[in-house]
DNA sequence: ACGATATTACGATGATTATCGAAACGTCAA
DNA sequence: TTGACGTTTCGATAATCATCGTAATATCGT
């Protein structure tokens, strides 16, 4: 995962709305849910929620297939748990999540930046 | 954590300037770095640093202290854990990340929402 | 107290984002 | 093949974000 997918993944997620449509949608788990109950479910205008849907989606944090009239749109897991572990690996170094981290390098001391 | 805070976390570190900032600080642990030597790094006008670091430090994940005249910004790592936790205990629910996480509830079925 | 250094605050500007209504596009049932 | 349903595309608009130069603030050494 490059961190042009990571930016995009959590910006996806870094707004209100997106929040809840993912979250509702891990509920669910596979079987996913039509964009007009997502709808419903948050309280968007259609053509706003397909806004979020595909920013969702370009993301990589969504999947869409047809069924019949309907799309319906799942959490895509694995691109979560590649977030997550993007996350630990790179911007945890310290305290509880040590355990699953490799440490963060200790900082060379041979760098063109001085601290004050 | 309320999702506010979740929210506003996950929108600091979507951008690649304060990604990169904040990778950068990682690194340099509990130490942190001055604002002057953080521009360096990431190559930005002073007063577009600010804004930027003002934005990770709204959000929880940086600290700032002053010595002398540098103001050094360093991580909070606890902030980080808890935003991992979050997503691991709200919007992972299969596969890998299922060993840390409680399984997502199975979707009642007696939900307003129906599928299609 | 003064000048130099480090950083932030302010104001302006261009770019991007979020929102929605209306129109267009697929899909199905009869 | 027409009509209804579910969803997306298209425009328009308001709001927020990112950037930078310049001015103001804080700290230090002398």
């Amino acid at each position: 995962m490059d961190t042009v997918q990571v930016i995009q993944a959590l910006g996806a997620l870094a707004h209100a709305h997106r929040l809840s449509i993912y979250r509702l949608l891990v509920e669910r788990g596979p079987a996913g849910l039509s964009a007009g109950a997502i709808a419903e479910g948050v309280g968007l205008a259609p053509s706003s929620l397909t806004f979020h849907l595909q920013n969702l989606q370009r993301s990589g944090l969504l999947v869409q297939r047809r069924e019949s009239r309907s799309l319906i749109y799942s959490v895509d897991f694995d691109a979560m748990n590649t977030l997550v572990g993007y996350l630990t690996e790179n911007c945890c170094a310290g305290s509880s999540c040590a355990i699953e981290c490799k440490p963060a390098k200790p900082a060379r001391a041979g760098r063109k930046i001085k601290a004050a």
